[in-house]
DNA sequence: GGTAACACGTGATAC
DNA sequence: TGTATCACGTGTTAC
């Protein structure tokens, strides 16, 4: 094992009730004394006989615990070779930085996943999906597509004021000039915009920042 | 602090080369001797003076080490109410079985979420996105969304002759009444439709059910 | 033989 | 007051 090795257990017969290796002994029996009347004039205040015990004991439960921890420690920390206490301690060290490392890059990149989820999901209302949740998610649904130079623009979002004008003039501000837009109300409060729009020559601008721009106009909208 | 106590240093000047607390001064120096004799006789073998200290100042430094490591573990473990060793090393393990377990949920959850993102691009056209073979992947797209008994139909497909009839036709089958519908021309072949229509009231059915029965009236037509 | 790690008992200290 | 923790020196074992 390496780390408890608990002795030699001197040949005792009963771990609980004979506490001390034999030489100790001689300060607990009262009889020798010579070790006992130095270490008495040193100036140290001693303890009764039952309470030096006690403490031992404790001492040596306390000294129980930790090793317990310690074996503890070593069956989680994978890949230890040295099983002495400083390299478990060390190892599980390095280990334990090493999962809070991973564990932040994995946040991220779940948040980062989930956020392009969800903008599918938004960009692209998935009617089919199984999933009935994809029903709840948040407005706007922003959808644009390019062909050549035109450009098919579906958006679905909350009922708003103002809001086919800002649309629009985002349009323009895109350099892009509305051939057929057809708006219709669904439901009390939801808007269903479908534009198909002309792109201008000299101009050009992907897909992706395209949807980019139109996102935040509406978020400065909100 | 609670774990580095370096006791009291016993007013030692130099800490380096003054190692001993004074009683034990009685082993190490050759005239006290009783002490000396009687842990002598008791069979033990003796180390030279200098060994002896060596073997002090080599169990000092492996105590130093130790704690420092402790203290480091103490460090990158959050939440540490105690302080004391053995509540650090329970605390430390508590806390990296919990890291595992995240990162083992973590792994998973980054596995399926990439899973379903390629779905997503599969089952829905990412107009969007920034791989451009998504533009070709098979029409049509039909899209529904239902509220109360209001049914809003997006529908992306590739022109053809008698398309609409048959949509009209595969509403009506589904019991619909068509309130609004708008029909665009996108590119030279691709024909992009917004339906707004009402559920007969009697009549109840799934956005799922109502998308499949859609697509095999498309399939149908193909 | 020397380096290194360990468990032990012990006095001190903090609450 | 007791209870618990600590650092220390020490003897012992393993390589």
């Amino acid at each position: 094992m390496g780390i408890l090795k608990p002795k030699e257990e001197e040949a005792a017969s009963s771990k609980s009730m004979e506490p001390f290796p034999s030489e100790i002994l001689f300060s607990q029996n009262p009889f020798g004394t010579q070790n006992y009347v130095l270490k008495g004039c040193h100036g140290s205040k001693r303890l009764g006989i039952s309470q030096t015990q006690d403490h031992i004991m404790a001492e040596r439960k306390r000294r129980e615990k930790l090793s317990q921890r310690f074996i503890a420690l070593s069956a989680i920390v994978p890949g230890l070779k040295k099983m002495d206490k400083a390299s478990v301690l060390g190892d599980a060290i390095k280990y334990l930085k090493q999962l809070q490392e991973k564990v932040k890059t994995l946040e991220e990149q779940t948040r980062k996943k989930s956020m392009e989820s969800v903008v599918f999901v938004k960009k692209s209302h998935l009617s089919a999906a199984d999933n009935i949740d994809d029903f709840h998610q948040p407005l706007p649904e922003i959808e644009a597509r390019f062909c050549d130079k035109s450009v098919l623009v579906r958006i679905h979002c909350e009922k708003r004021k103002g809001l086919p004008e800002k649309i629009m003039s985002e349009l323009e501000k895109s350099h892009l000039t509305v051939i057929n837009s057809n708006t219709v109300t669904f439901g009390s409060s939801a808007l269903d915009i479908t534009i198909v729009a002309q792109m201008d020559i000299e101009f050009c601008m992907t897909v992706k920042d395209f949807v980019k721009k139109l996102r935040s106009a509406f978020e400065s909208l909100m």
